[in-house]
DNA sequence: CTATTAATCAACTAATCACTTGAATAGTGG
DNA sequence: CCACTATTCAAGTGATTAGTTGATTAATAG
């Protein structure tokens, strides 16, 4: 059945693209926004000719795409499928892999001093104004519940929305649950950028059942 | 940051065990039901040491668990969230991957120029009596987990079991999964001989995780 | 035209991968 | 105990991959 072995080889691909640690790091720059190749060079911190040459592998794989103007390429995803995908594979991951696990652990109690604040510290100290509560999921989650006064920052609009954090309280981030990877990520990105950040123990499902308040609907633009 | 490399790196090992089309054969005759490792290297014509490599591989990337009874070793899906994985996958390899796309016109699509019937739909007609649901993977499989109220009828036995089926009612085959050609196949046949049939939406596994409800045991002989 | 820049290509090395072969393990039954 | 079976391990080979280096192609500016 020669069919169904060429298909598979097919889908192999697109797995293939998927299989280096540089390659789905240049994916996640590229989720975030159209960049070009030098660009995604020292984010990744490759070699211009390197990168070249792992984005050209993620758009033989449909993964990417690209447009030519002037003298640069721009790069970015070719659709949100890719992010299903990116998803699936991060889920899968993190769920499973235990290294993951042993990394998630290891990064946030041990290497970098960043052990979780607890539920019960979080809500006095949101209402004596020391902290900013990031709710780093996307906003259908934030609206249909949330810790309250916190703010909806999806991971993805980090960057670009860094004005509107208070950068003289601390941040503490969370989001859909213990292993989830958004809140990290978040603290990972605010502490590239001097932000202090932390996280919150476990996510908002938890919080819920903890019996702590909940606020619902999505926040007027302020 | 070495812990983010540390982490994509971890990624991209389910990645790699996603880049090679044997292991995905492997991971979607797993999918249908558990098998041990010489069933599965059968199925996907791969020697014995060859496939307990592979398999080993799935294991590592969390992709796959494995039991041991007796002497042997059998192998299911680690969770639901590979299946998710696995449709991802398909779903960017066949929107961008052209040649994915050329293998699909050229095989599939041909033989099937109906719709293939929404999931939603079909449990409702099944209850109504207006559809014949036929089940053409192996009988393992078929035991293992089915649609319920499907008969099971393996594609090699279709032509000697016609009889089996009401022909006023319409047939509504599936399998494997939306690239699987068993169901397309079937569907051909069935129509050689002036019968209705149409195809399921995608095939088991789908239908599994969709939440629908699902019938195990082999059908008693009536 | 030439110089400059962004990106790609081509050629090469070291590392990794797929697969084979033959040996080693672990359970089972006599 | 031994024989038998399913699986895994270990070692080796040819193919593929990641990364480097230096040359080459396009677009732009002077």
């Amino acid at each position: 059945m020669a069919f169904k072995q060429d298909l598979f080889t097919q889908f192999a691909r697109v797995g293939k693209a998927l299989s280096n640690g540089n390659r789905l790091e240049l994916l996640e720059f590229i989720a975030q926004s159209e960049r070009s190749v030098e660009q995604l060079g020292k984010l990744a911190n490759l070699s211009m000719a390197n990168t070249s040459q792992h984005l050209q592998q993620l758009r033989h794989a449909g993964l990417v795409s690209c447009r030519k103007q002037g003298l640069k390429v721009f790069y970015r995803l070719s659709s949100d499928d890719v992010i299903h995908l990116l998803d699936a594979l991060r889920k899968v991951a993190e769920r499973h892999v235990t290294d993951v696990q042993y990394l998630v652990n290891t990064y946030l109690t041990v290497k970098d001093n960043l052990e979780p604040v607890p539920r019960t510290e979080l809500l006095q100290r949101v209402q004596d104004g020391l902290v900013t509560v990031l709710d780093v999921r996307p906003p259908e989650e934030y609206t249909a519940g949330h810790v309250p006064g916190a703010i909806n920052i999806p991971l993805n609009e980090l960057e670009q929305r860094l004005a509107e954090l208070d950068k003289n309280s601390e941040i503490v981030a969370y989001c859909r649950g213990p292993h989830c990877i958004l809140a990290f990520d978040a603290v990972a990105r605010l502490r590239d950028r001097n932000i202090t950040a932390r996280r919150l123990q476990d996510g908002f499902p938890e919080w819920k059942t903890a019996g702590l308040p909940i606020e619902t609907g999505s926040k007027p633009d302020s």
